[in-house]
DNA sequence: TGCTAATACCTAGACACACAAGGGGTGGAG
DNA sequence: CTCCACCCCTTGTGTGTCTAGGTATTAGCA
């Protein structure tokens, strides 16, 4: 997989995921993996700044807890976030558009 | 459309607007504009330099032609070129896939 | 006991790439 | 004579991903 690709989607990936339901970086990372089919292995250095990041913008608020002697730090979407989620997903949705439609691509998008 | 998303894809971009019969870069930009419906405005400044990184890896090959007193640069791609594209296309349907399976979505034909 | 892997957080620096903003120039329309 | 469309190019900036390092706990295994 093209690294470069995921520029910009790595935020709306998080923000997805935490849509969900709260949950930390690793298990994040994990599961990205599994929705992916193993297709995508959002990296540490990667993650970790996104998610501060996304803090900082308040998108999403955290709080630490304690789990069998191991810290995590959960990350939860805020309203903002949730809005922020919804442009994203369009936005993505546009561009996907594009690109097909240069490459010629006559697939769309369906929910499931 | 947020800028960051074609990160990586320009390049594709661009092989696949030339596979379809030499091109130059202002003509590249056009057809990139209406091949995407107005989505993607190509800058130069991504444009030139995305150029002449596809001629020097070997994808493209150039010549100068003469039009209406207005010089133009003409790119073809090279075998080697077509077969990066095709890898290139392949490669932005696996990420397509990965982030619509993580955003719950799935490709298909759209229903009309 | 010591080693390794998995779980869990973090950051500094390298690197790649799109873009803004500048440069050059021609031809035609008002 | 000014402006716009056409056509090429480069420098510098910003942003975002990754590599490679750091810290720490727990569990499994030799």
């Amino acid at each position: 997989m093209d690294t470069k690709l995921l520029n910009g989607t790595v935020e709306m990936l998080i923000l997805e995921v935490v849509s969900q339901g709260p949950s930390y970086g690793y298990e994040i990372t994990q599961t990205v993996i599994s929705r992916s089919d193993g297709r995508f292995e959002l990296k540490e250095g990667s993650l970790y700044p996104a998610l501060h990041r996304l803090e900082r913008q308040m998108l999403l608020s955290s709080y630490w807890t304690e789990h069998d002697g191991r810290r995590r730090k959960y990350y939860k979407l805020t309203t903002t976030g949730r809005k922020a989620l919804a442009a994203r997903r369009k936005e993505w949705r546009e561009f996907a558009s594009g690109v097909n439609g240069v490459l010629g691509l006559e697939l769309g998008v369906v929910s499931r």
